[in-house]
DNA sequence: TTATCATATCGACAGTTGTCGATTCGTTAA
DNA sequence: TTAACGAATCGACAACTGTCGATATGATAA
């Protein structure tokens, strides 16, 4: 079993960022998630999967789209799935990729200062 | 002139992630915020400011509220204002910190994906 | 001025991260 | 079974980062 396909290791504290000072732990965590989109490939190729008409795009086409060799775009994107941003379908020999949207949306939550 | 007190070096992009896939001038300067943001010391520091009474929190109470030395707070405070995500202000010898509201409106804005 | 205190900067170190080439794994087709 | 191919993993390296102690800077008070 790959850690890319388990469920989220980090998860996002529920409370917004303004409402109370975060625990260690739950630093910690969104720590984890804000890092993984604290890369400017990565953020692109999560730009790239929104932007996508079909909502999802194979993995063989983002060495070519972000201008890295194959070994380093699957690098980033294992982080991407594995702070549950992005969700991995196998699909033949094909790897496709969409947004989880739930995640993004609980992130945007939690930075959402107009909530505290 | 310290870096700290000068305008914010990076800018946050104009239009939502979702929208359009980032330019690589865009995803280095959203990336710059976000990585300002990703790590549990300075997200605590943030937070702590936010759930400040007076909206304001004195440097000289950093480190004992996040148990790291004074030299590190100093530096995790200097990134943060160089992203532009707090503001110093300097009141006798004691150095006071708010959260640059506009700033985090704006990033929660880019990371939006409802307006996408 | 001089002393004191809060904070920024410096220098060093260990740990982490982005990148690549080479290899391995898994799926499909012959 | 074998060959071909897409994608993950490995090993290595340079660059970056968080942390600290020590020092410098800048402001206030004596």
């Amino acid at each position: 079993m790959f850690i890319m396909t388990s469920p989220p290791t980090v998860s996002l504290c529920c409370s917004p960022l303004a409402t109370a000072p975060l625990s260690e732990q739950d630093a910690d965590d969104l720590a984890g998630v804000l890092r993984a989109l604290a890369d400017p490939v990565r953020l692109r190729l999560v730009s790239l999967i929104y932007a996508s008409a079909s909502d999802e795009v194979c993995a063989c086409d983002f060495p070519a789209l972000v201008d890295r060799k194959q070994s380093t775009v699957s690098h980033h994107l294992s982080q991407l799935v594995k702070a549950g941003l992005i969700n991995r379908e196998q699909r033949g020999k094909w790897a496709w990729f969409t947004i989880d949207e739930a995640r993004f949306a609980s992130l945007c939550r939690v930075l959402d200062t107009r909530c505290g």
